[in-house]
DNA sequence: TAGTGGTCTAGACCACTCA
DNA sequence: GAGTGGTCTAGACCACTAG
């Protein structure tokens, strides 16, 4: 009981294996970040392996618990480190990260190709008046709006798992009167759209950027807040080039890795 | 002097516009990052404005100190408040995000075409004899190798401008047979390559995901660690299809905006 | 019930900026 | 020198998990 670090199950690992220093320009935290990091790093913690408790971490490093949680909390983020509320910290396991070539194939039809199940579940469906949906334009300002088709337009909002892990928050607007009858999220959004519209759906742009995890991506992603996430934003047409849908796929970092073909 | 709101030369915003809630479910941080995060975006507090005191803010919410630095630094990371040291806490202006038609054109020349500034800052070139460069495989443990072009390869790291503020902090691997005898970074890397080896080298694929920034890339890019970036890592080949360059490219997430065309 | 992580406090000292 | 953000402490209480 004296000695904490017989409590723990792991392999016997120098812990605080460097002292911090007070007076270097380093800050404490970000010595203890560094350090714990590295010995992770280095293999000498195996993902599943147990840190020790962050009270132990605290007494080996000489420093308070908070500095050690101050440490921990970017490490959660980063995915290096993963905790389990009343039970301890632990070393991350990296999720599989799968390699999607962006076309006109969907995900679904890109996983199942590949031996991976897809499920996708439909969060929310609504119909929009006013076809300037205020959650859509505020990242970017950027109205989404079809020319072609002008009127009322249905909303989704959606998640989607990749071997029953979350893989993305997404949501889609398309024109009223091109939604699907109903979209329960056995198949793609866009193959009911051309089955139901009976003209075929194009992926036409995709635009990439990096965001960080809201509370609400939080929570539907299954990561901590402030984790990093791929932000996919494009444009689906008909044959004659008219926009049908706007969609935005929220991504985790952590799990996916988008592959476009770059044309000569 | 007792009245800290006064001090601050700014609107009359009421601030904690929301008591917290110590019985809820949302812990007192959170709801404090919603609250001064809410007025921030329905416009009570305009980019440039300065934000009260953190003590200020402590003691308008009636709370600790660190429960409210707790709550700003998720905002600072988020990019939605800056903080100078000594100074103050601001409302941050969102940067210029620049959409990049990702195709066979580089930066500069992209850039250059619709009237801004790109500036490259060379930090390191070093030639390796051992192709399995360990900076560049851990993220995803794929070997940079050049198939038709062994031995050793030339390893650059550069920082690039847009417009004065931090785009990238880059990274290149070519073999060090078609490394440009001296590369300063005024021109592309890959023109330069075109024009020592004497043959085009064309961007192949790319490939993207996000990560949090680093140390490392927030003292490069002026960003605090633990904001978003966009991963874009690529290949580029000759003519006849050898791959020529491996290239990293760690984006700030709040500039950039990659489009990409999907071919039907 | 014991041990863990999650939250919050009150206070302290430092480094930095600016008048 | 006054005010600001950056860091760190010691201690407390809670929520959760497990034996």
């Amino acid at each position: 009981m004296s000695d904490p670090s017989v409590s723990q199950r792991q392999p016997p690992v120098f812990w605080a294996s460097r002292p911090v220093l007070r007076a270097g320009g380093m800050a404490v935290w970000q010595q203890l970040r560094a350090d714990i990091s590295r010995q992770i790093k280095d293999g000498a913690l195996s993902p599943g392996d147990a840190l020790p408790s962050e009270t132990a971490l605290a007494e080996a490093y000489g420093v308070s618990r908070l500095t050690v949680r101050r440490a921990l909390a970017d490490l959660v983020r980063a995915g290096t480190v993963r905790t389990e509320h009343g039970v301890g910290s632990f070393v991350a396991s990296q999720p599989l990260r799968h390699r999607i070539d962006d076309g006109q194939m969907s995900l679904l039809e890109s996983m199942a190709k590949r031996g991976h199940t897809v499920r996708q579940l439909v969060l929310d469906v609504r119909q929009m008046d006013d076809p300037g949906v205020p959650g859509f334009t505020d990242a970017w300002g950027e109205p989404y709006e079809f020319p072609s088709f002008p009127g009322p337009v249905v909303e989704y909002q959606y998640i989607r798992w990749v071997d029953e892990l979350p893989w993305s928050a997404s949501f889609a607007v398309v024109p009223a009167a091109l939604a699907p009858p109903s979209w329960d999220g056995a198949n793609s959004l866009f193959a009911a759209m051309s089955a139901a519209h009976g003209t075929k759906v194009w992926r036409d742009d995709r635009r990439f950027s990096a965001v960080l995890a809201t509370p609400d991506d939080a929570a539907w992603l299954k990561v901590p807040v402030g984790a990093p996430l791929l932000l996919l934003r494009g444009t689906n047409s008909d044959t004659e080039g008219r926009a049908v849908a706007h969609i935005v796929h929220r991504i985790r970092g952590d799990r996916a890795e988008y592959g476009v073909r770059v044309p000569r």
